[in-house]
DNA sequence: GTTAACGAAGGCATTAATGA
DNA sequence: TCATTAATGCCTTCGTTAAC
């Protein structure tokens, strides 16, 4: 491409872009807008330097909508880890004092409710305007929601303030007055109610219809500036009493405090106001002040660094165990559900609780008679915690599976009891259902209810038949199986569509045991493809890391068994992809080292999108640093933050993204 | 035009096994 | 021993389509 049809290419996204977002009008397919949008950034990539500061893929907030409305948070929405005691509060701030005796607290009311994120950009007028609402989705791909913008009452459109960029996280909740007015009409209309406030404001910010939305009403607090100016990065605190301060922006309330006790202090306090307050809150938040400070904290991937939640005790009843119910998994686990005499815990009615296994019906001495004292863990969950009046009996899982009458045998040194029917139809059933799901093939509009249709209508016995139903089109639709011929034809597509997913996805999703999406991954780093995955053998896959003797076992089982190893055979020959090509692949410049990256990127847009290139260069990419860690990626290379300091300790070099830039990439 | 059925989405938790 | 992952589970509301 030219430097001229580089040029023409932006203008032509811009007048598309400006289209789609300003009026609302499509003026190409978004398939044919995101082909386009590929080759530009394509060209971009190869020539940096055509590109200009304003550029249509420069411009946050513009590229990140797919066809199907999702958008690729510039900031991951983590989740925040729960702690249920208060010793585990005052460990964790007295760990954040020993590393930081300088470290300031803010203790947060955590509002129950949905989370979302408001993107604002420059205008031309030397303010900002609002340009993206998205909800929170896996925590990296959310959707975009910023049609609703006018039903939650308290976004602001724009702001007076001459910032490149602002990005502001927050909880978007329904109040009570809400809440209330919303069922009272309901119960006039004759309608069904809504059970709490919380799913309310989840389903109403679910709407398609903004005026529906904005009928029923929607609040927000905000809760976090997740990116801006530098001034805005650095206290917390500050940057919330700012933005509450100068444009009246709902803040979430907070306690400034330095201790553990005044942690504790702010805790109790914003236990002991939850019944007055006009919306529903499920803990309270604990976040260090100082920004910089908080990625010295590791967490597990899921959570934010730097944040912990104290969850209040929850509301517990009693009732009567009337039954249980054995589930078969897909493994053939055979798992005990309670099903109770119903109950009202916070706002739903509680049926079914998990027993787990025999080990935990035994502990607690649970039988169908019995009477129990549940709670919801986390306010959600219903948990069982303990037999109130025994029936003197223990239940005991039985040894014939409930499903296919086979053989039940308890794992020696497991609590698991199995079902060792191979082809048990529950296993099967479960099978396909985890192969079709959103986090493995994520076959759309195929789900239980229609798997288990398919199956008793014997079309299909395994995954692999699946990619056979096309041959029966006509007899499905006259039969009306999936329903007429749109919905036939749309599931169909569908599966057809999953052909073309990476073979990582497809090698997570086959069932193997112990080898899900993320064992997937580090399996294709190591092999070029799933054939040669299934011919290594079990020394070979042990050499990957995470791959252990049991897992290795395990595919080595999978692709040596007949049946199983049919499965995927039949799959390749399906056409499913089992390999990346040559052509799509990266060159593994990067091969043996460990990088660890930290603080805030300028040229990526978060640090996940660094992490993904690395790692399809071949480098492993950590969380912490240590004595393996070949380089440190902070753009602050003298912060006396906890990992330059380890850094230096192990006298690692520490570049910032241009530098590592110039000499690795 | 209304209703029923089903799946998706959005929130989550727990346990056991595994690997380091 | 510790951190992570896989596998399983629970509840509510909305959207879509087909059927009545």
């Amino acid at each position: 491409m030219t430097k001229q049809e580089y040029k023409d290419l932006v203008e032509t996204l811009t007048v598309y872009s400006d289209a789609y977002y300003k009026e609302n009008k499509s003026l190409i397919s978004d398939f044919e807008f995101d082909l386009m949008m590929m080759e530009c950034k394509k060209t971009e990539k190869e020539h940096p330097e055509w590109v200009a500061s304003d550029a249509i893929t420069q411009i946050v907030g513009s590229d990140l909508v797919s066809n199907d409305g999702n958008v690729t948070h510039h900031v991951p929405m983590l989740s925040i880890e729960d702690v249920f005691l208060k010793e585990d509060v005052v460990c964790w701030v007295e760990k954040v004092l020993h590393e930081h005796p300088d470290a300031i607290f803010s203790v947060e009311e955590k509002i129950d409710g949905t989370s979302a994120t408001l993107r604002y950009q420059k205008n031309s007028d030397s303010g900002m305007d609002l340009v993206m609402v998205e909800s929170r989705g896996d925590g990296y791909v959310g959707v975009n929601k910023t049609y609703l913008a006018p039903a939650v009452e308290d976004i602001r459109t724009s702001l007076n303030e001459a910032f490149d960029y602002l990005e502001i996280r927050g909880e978007v909740y329904m109040k009570h007055d809400n809440f209330n007015r919303y069922n009272e009409q309901m119960e006039e209309e004759g309608k069904k109610t809504a059970a709490n406030a919380r799913n309310l404001a989840s389903g109403t910010f679910n709407l398609n219809d903004p005026e529906e939305a904005e009928k029923r009403g929607l609040n927000m607090f905000i809760f976090n500036v997740q990116d801006g100016p530098k001034d805005m990065m650095q206290s917390h605190i500050k940057a919330l009493e700012y933005l509450n301060k100068k444009y009246g922006i709902p803040v979430v309330k907070y306690y400034k405090c330095h201790t553990a006790q005044e942690v504790l202090t702010a805790i109790d306090a914003i236990g002991e106001s939850r019944g007055n307050l006009s919306y529903d809150i499920d803990g309270a938040v604990v976040k260090i002040d100082q920004i910089a400070y908080r990625d010295d904290f590791s967490s597990a991937a899921k959570y934010s660094t730097g944040h912990i939640a104290y969850k209040y005790p929850p509301e517990e009843k009693e009732t009567v165990v009337t039954g249980i119910e054995l589930q078969v998994g897909r493994t053939g686990r055979i798992t005990p559900v309670a099903v109770m005499q119903p109950i009202h815990l916070c706002g739903t009615t509680v049926t079914h609780a998990t027993l787990h296994n025999q080990d935990f019906i035994n502990e607690l001495g649970i039988d169908v008679g019995c009477s129990v004292a549940v709670f919801k863990s986390g306010e959600i969950i219903p948990k069982i915690k303990t037999v109130s009046k025994s029936t003197g009996t223990i239940y005991q899982i039985p040894d014939v599976c409930p499903v296919c009458g086979g053989h039940v045998k308890k794992e020696i040194d497991t609590a698991d009891y199995r079902c060792t029917n191979p082809s048990c139809k529950a296993q099967l059933f479960r099978n396909i259902i985890h192969f079709a799901s959103r986090d493995c093939m994520n076959i759309k509009g195929l789900g239980k209810e229609l798997i288990e249709t398919l199956i008793n209508a014997g079309y299909v016995s395994n995954y692999t038949d699946l990619y056979r139903l096309k041959e029966f089109r006509q007899e499905l639709v006259n039969s009306g199986i999936i329903g007429r011929d749109k919905n036939t034809d749309n599931i169909l597509q569908n599966i057809e569509a999953t052909k073309e997913n990476p073979p990582t996805t497809l090698l997570g999703s086959l069932g193997i045991l112990n080898v899900g999406i993320s064992t997937a991954k580090s399996l294709m780093k190591s092999f070029s493809s799933i054939d040669e995955i299934a011919a290594a053998s079990v020394e070979e896959l042990m050499q990957v890391d995470d791959i252990g003797e049991t897992t290795a076992g395990n595919i080595v089982d999978f692709f040596h068994d007949s049946q199983t190893a049919k499965l995927y055979f039949e799959l390749k020959e399906h056409g499913l992809k089992t390999y990346v090509p040559d052509n799509e692949k990266k060159e593994q410049t990067l091969t043996g080292m460990t990088i660890c990256i930290t603080g805030s990127l300028n040229h990526y847009k978060n640090r996940k999108e660094l992490q993904n290139l690395l790692e399809e260069r071949g480098a492993k990419v950590t969380g912490s640093v240590s004595s393996k860690t070949t380089v440190l990626i902070n753009n602050d290379i003298t912060s006396n933050s906890g990992k330059n300091r380890d850094a230096k300790k192990y006298g690692l070099p520490i570049m910032d993204e241009e530098t590592f830039t110039n000499t690795y990439l």
